[in-house]
RNA sequence: GCGCCUGUAGCUCAAAGGAUAGAGCAACGGAUUUCUAAUCCGUUGGCUGCAGGUUCGAGUCCUGCCAGGCGCGCCA
């Protein structure tokens, strides 16, 4: 732990506190299962437990009346907490103490970009695989949230301590890689100048037109030279390796990097799809008809019985993801999340149920269902589907709003929600956009920061006078800074990134608040370094904050 | 037909089973001799799709409806 008073601790300090009240009162409980939680609304103090209200059913006694005399005995570290009250129907309710909050802005100063970093991963492997979007086309719109909750997933994870590596996997075996290397054959030939029809199964984006252009011509004339089965073969793989260029330089535009770009050939080359059936067969999942081979998923939980190997030989996408997961968890990654589009949610259970038979825990891996995405621009809804069946792409969309303000909007929903994505609203560089709004308290710390300074006011390097700091907005501040690590932690178990888009949004807002109220440069020049401590704490977690989040933070704007 | 996701203010969305359901935008009205007005303050706005149930307590969990999206292939 790099610090051990974090809000993670005071809420221990009052379970332990509450736990000896219930106790010297005869009263048996667990303590684990006495709940410590923040109230949503800042009146209600800082920490709250509903002890009172669950004991009160068991030992049918007044909420109230047994909150009081819980509240009576409870014996609270003052270090952590000034008051203790009852609330509500029965609510027991824990302020912190100024001592406590003001020792926070101390130690925020202190750690820097280190604080929040939490204990709850220790160090465990995990591992978040995402977007894994085909390699026949630029990444859409959809691949682009995907990308944006995938990294910040990753970040999130890490700063809460987990060890954890970003993966791509890239689907460049089976028939679309066939289906890519006659599109391009016949873009080529096109090219050469052949009046030929585009097959009607072929991917008829632009893209394939200018990487036709683009390959060396003896190379791609000696491909056709091929028998026809080598031809596509060699197109597909000539495609497949400009796509995945292009592809990845989308990510980079982006910002959102990976650990590892696994490729599904790699799982055929080593024998690792056939290893994988030998497995399964070995369980007894697996029986013949119609001369395929099927796996029992019905009796696992899935709809239905799914094929592994069809009738002429050749494996299923389904059979190759099996052996990739096998290959996840031989890896040592005792948790994977994956995201998935929503079109795919119906795999989940067949993989779980293989990946369970062949060793994986239950509910192995994490599916993490990323919900559509519709552009809504002027408050209409716009088509992705633009002429020569090409869709928006994420470069597109990067290009048009940024690649800030697209991240900021993908993650201000949580997950599993389809998302409308207003472009009008991310277009606009003004306070009606919430991503620089939160980032204009950034460059506004910044800037008075060095407005200080330049006046002579630097930070002190006793920072006793944070104890000055007890304006209703500096304190309110203060409160807001605190939970940052509770906010990490929550992120990282639930999996959901918007709570940090929310956060950043509300620690702006405290900001600017205590900004307009609270003068920082005066002549007080105590309490001038005093603010200046708070100013830069709040620009260390607001920092941390768009970090994680993948969105930069600006000095200047 | 079956399965998954969603339904909250005019719009976009929060609320990890808790207290009077909150923000932003939009609309209207205010605030600056001063460190960034890309800021702040205030007002208006709700039968949380409908009906039951579980619970001390339900927007949240369960059941049934209604509406929208997606899926249900020896495609990936």
């Amino acid at each position: 732990m790099t610090n051990e008073r974090d809000a993670a601790s005071a809420s221990e300090s009052a379970r332990s506190a509450l736990a000896a009240a219930l106790s010297d009162l005869g009263l048996a409980f667990e303590r684990e299962s006495i709940q410590i939680e923040r109230p949503a609304d800042t009146a209600h103090g800082d920490l709250s437990s509903n002890v009172a209200l669950v004991a009160a059913k068991q030992l049918k006694r007044n909420p109230r009346e047994l909150a009081a005399e819980i509240a009576s005995r409870v014996k609270v570290d003052a270090d952590f907490v000034a008051r203790v009250e009852i609330a509500g129907p029965g609510f027991i309710n824990f302020a912190f103490s100024h001592v406590y909050v003001t020792e926070q802005v101390k130690e925020i100063v202190r750690l820097g970009a280190s604080y929040g970093d939490g204990g709850l991963g220790q160090g465990r492997a995990v591992q978040v695989e995402f977007v894994s979007a085909n390699p026949t086309g630029p990444l859409v719109i959809v691949s682009a949230r995907a990308a944006a909750i995938g990294a910040a997933l990753v970040s999130i994870l890490r700063k809460a301590g987990y060890d954890v590596q970003a993966e791509y996997y890239v689907n460049d075996a089976g028939s679309q890689v066939a289906k890519l290397g006659l599109s391009l054959l016949t873009r080529f030939r096109q090219r050469l100048g052949e009046d030929i029809p585009f097959p009607e199964e072929g991917y008829p984006g632009e893209y394939l037109v200018e990487i036709a252009r683009e390959i060396p011509e003896t190379d791609a004339r000696a491909w056709l030279a091929l028998p026809e089965e080598a031809a596509v073969t060699a197109f597909g793989q000539a495609a497949l390796d400009r796509i995945m260029q292009m592809i990845q330089s989308d990510l980079e535009l982006f910002g959102v990097k990976y650990d590892r770009f696994f490729r599904e050939s790699e799982l055929y080359r080593d024998g690792e799809v056939q290893k994988t059936l030998a497995l399964l067969r070995e369980r007894n999942v697996v029986y013949e008809e119609d001369g395929a081979q099927w796996f029992r998923s019905a009796e696992l939980g899935d709809e239905k019985d799914r094929v592994l190997v069809r009738s002429d030989g050749s494996p299923t996408y389904f059979l190759a993801d099996a052996a990739y997961h096998l290959n996840k968890l031989r890896r040592g990654f005792l948790q994977a999340i994956d995201l998935w589009g929503p079109d795919h949610h119906g795999h989940i259970k067949r993989l779980q149920s293989a990946a369970h038979v062949l060793g994986a825990p239950e509910g192995w891996p994490e599916v993490l269902i990323v919900q559509w995405v519709r552009l809504v621009e002027d408050g209409k809804v716009v088509s992705m589907s633009k002429r020569g069946g090409e869709f928006v792409t994420l470069r597109d969309l990067v290009e048009d709003v940024g690649a800030d303000a697209a991240k900021f909007f993908f993650l201000m929903r949580k997950t599993s929600a389809h998302l409308d994505f207003n472009l009008t609203l991310a277009r606009k560089e003004s306070d009606e956009n919430p991503v620089y709004y939160v980032q204009y308290a950034h460059a506004r710390i910044s800037s008075v920061v060095a407005f200080a300074r330049e006046g002579g006011v630097d930070f002190p390097a006793d920072t006793s006078c944070v104890e000055l700091l007890t304006e209703n907005e500096e304190v309110e501040l203060m409160r807001k800074l605190v939970i940052f690590p509770e906010l990490i932690r929550g992120a990282a178990l639930t999996r959901e990134p918007h709570f940090l888009t929310a956060y950043a949004q509300q620690l702006a807002a405290e900001f600017h608040r205590f900004y307009h109220v609270c003068r920082i440069v005066s002549s007080d020049r105590r309490l001038s370094e005093a603010r200046l401590l708070l100013a830069e704490a709040t620009r260390i977690v607001l920092a941390e904050s768009l970090r994680v989040l993948g969105v930069s933070a600006p000095d200047k704007m």
